[in-house]
DNA sequence: CTACATGCAAATGCTTTGCAACCTA
DNA sequence: TAGGTTGCAAAGCATTTGCATGTAG
């Protein structure tokens, strides 16, 4: 028999995992980081990265990869989708029920063995579509 | 006004975008420059990914960006879904025909503008889900 | 006690960029 | 010939890792 992992409560691993949930956004690493050197002036970004892994291991938080950006970390846990900002890179829950039987489309169709999906929507949050009015093409 | 950009048919751009068309597979930027390299031995990784950049820029291919893994490019310009083997990161098409509607019902619902949106499938390539088969959990 | 965690710094992997020489329209 | 393009090398950025020391259970 394999031994099992038993992770530690360490107090970095806690002030982590509560200032995500206070953050209530979407931050990346460097965000979380940024709000547990408050209170952990010698924490290290090395510490950051490896707990957020292994509290997203354990279901305490939700890591969310997004296509050609950095990574985010969730406090929600429960499956929903995201719209990010192409601008500023903000991200928000996308008000859209989880596409349940969407895998199921592809089954006998496919090769693969499907396992799970990503969905994401683009597009500009308030603040960068009236900076970004679209020029006029002019000749 | 301003002035317009023109860009060169330069025999580097061709090629690469001639073997990236032969390839047929979804490369990324290594693979497209190994086989480059072939025909180029002096060849810079940087003119392969400015010419990636420019080729899908001008519509000739498309930029394939997957969330935690690297771009990967594609000579099939019309929309459509792809799954990736989360084990060799393999990539296949999706067959299932492209969500047009689900945008229209984030509208009114969200502060964003949506521009767009992103769907990929997990899952296991054939040849990875015969290797990984998931041990039993034994106490 | 001991296996897991930490801080630190160096390394990684992918991608971008500065620059002088070069070439295409 | 002008301005886009190239090869080369160095830099950039997010993330990971090796290691000696620290600490929770």
């Amino acid at each position: 028999m394999v031994h099992k992992k038993t992770y530690r409560m360490t107090s970095q691993r806690k002030i982590i995992l509560e200032e995500l949930t206070k953050l209530k956004s979407h931050p990346g690493a460097d965000e979380i980081y940024d709000a547990v050197r408050k209170r952990i002036p010698r924490v290290s970004l090395g510490t950051v990265y490896r707990n957020l892994e292994i509290l997203s291991e354990l279901g305490e938080i939700q890591k969310l990869e997004f296509a050609g950006s950095m990574n985010r970390f969730d406090w929600d846990t429960t499956k929903h989708y995201h719209i990010r900002c192409m601008e500023c890179g903000r991200v928000e829950n996308a008000p859209l029920a989880p596409l349940n039987q969407i895998e199921d489309e592809l089954y006998g169709t496919t090769v693969f063995t499907i396992i799970g999906h990503r969905l994401e929507f683009v597009g500009l949050c308030p603040k960068c579509s009236q900076k970004t009015i679209i020029p006029e093409e002019s000749e």
